[in-house]
DNA sequence: CACAGGAAGTGACTAAATCACTTATTGAAT
DNA sequence: ATTCAATAAGTGATTTAGTCACTTCCTGTG
């Protein structure tokens, strides 16, 4: 039905009980259905108002919201998947950014400084406008998936152990690559930014979590 | 609760109306929880037999489900992308192997002649144990996640358009660089297999779409 | 020993309410 | 005329009590 009539994030749904009487069946039975679509945010409920359409219906690849963080290992291995896939997408996005792309990075990348903003409008979030100048939407979704894993220490990070000042002259001079076309600095410098995250994180993990 | 009985893949939990008492609420409140689990294949309803736990307990990425296939693009924004992230995952794999990640991958190697299994046992998929071949589980995780994005249609693909000899031989010489450690020949061996996939299913789909 | 039949357990669903929360409207005081 | 608190209507959240449908396993019969 959301498919059919087109709607988008922010739009509200028919209520609980009209969605009843047009599929003939039961509240319940619609509440189920409906849990289902919020438990991969493509619907959220707002006790008293309606339920809205959110942003998980363009958003092809998730975070299961239903397995603990304890069961995963280190932050460390987020940032060594990162290590490994992101500065190939930075690659990508100099071989094939558009006018446009560049103006978006640079955005995100002034916003680099702001960082509160970038949990509610991913498009803001540097790694992921970066992923975005590739032009391929997938790749942007696995990127932006990845900065979700382990949310809640990626934002410990951010706002404790990150020197903002030169993770933003980092991104400029990303930026710069990637405006140039130059795909092989954008990779090595994609690499060394994030080698340097990783780098100021296992210090203060202590030496025994380093690997 | 499947965290703190520490629960694995296959193992029964307790009916609907015990969990009600339990939890102390009734069965269509214990159904909407249970819900929210199916949707991120948690857990799996079996009708007249139980619930059980399914895959996604230890799978942090997953592909949205609820997103229609129609909506996306091409499935060359598919392969596409994977030629950007798999590469470099291969060459993370000839760096870090171990002697158990290489009988793995030669036994996967052999399963691509009989492609059948691969959907039911993501494990015996050569791409995925080549990325469990990097050490990093979420490396693995994402290549299999993307795996999974238009699964109908990369199962038609291999059914009808890949050559599955072809297929073979390319995966031995992936295991070969491999073995021996060879990170720049593993990356180009497995980018290069990439490109012929996505050339084979371009030419099928016919020039208008190829970009 | 095989197998049909039945009982028990389980998920799937319904029906009719009630409670809790939000929002827009209304009407009185300013 | 404007402001703002009370109110009413609409919505999600949950309950209670029960029925139907499906599986599984056990048991007694041939």
């Amino acid at each position: 039905m959301i498919e059919a009539a087109g709607l988008e994030p922010g739009d509200a749904l028919a209520s609980s009980r009209e969605l009843a009487k047009r599929f003939e069946v039961t509240t319940p039975t619609i509440r189920e259905a409906l849990r289902r679509l919020e438990a991969t945010d493509v619907i959220r409920f707002r006790h008293g108002s309606g339920t809205y359409v959110s942003g998980g219906v363009n958003r092809r690849l998730l975070v299961n919201p239903h397995v603990s963080e304890s069961r995963s290992e280190s932050v460390l291995e987020l940032l060594d998947a990162r290590i490994v896939l992101e500065p190939p997408v930075a690659a990508a996005a100099a071989a094939q950014r558009t006018d446009e792309d560049l103006t978006a990075l640079t955005l995100s990348a002034d916003n680099s400084l702001k960082p509160q903003y970038a949990d509610e409008r991913p498009e803001l979030h540097f790694h992921v406008a970066l992923a975005g100048a590739s032009g391929n939407l997938l790749l942007r979704e696995t990127v932006e998936a990845l900065l979700q894993v382990r949310a809640r220490d990626q934002i410990e990070i951010r706002h404790r152990y990150t020197d903002r000042d030169r993770d933003h002259a980092d991104h400029l001079r990303i930026v710069e690559a990637v405006r140039d076309g130059d795909a092989d600095a954008a990779a090595a410098l994609t690499r060394e930014h994030l080698v340097a995250i990783r780098e100021a994180i296992a210090s203060t993990l202590g030496p025994e979590q380093a690997r």
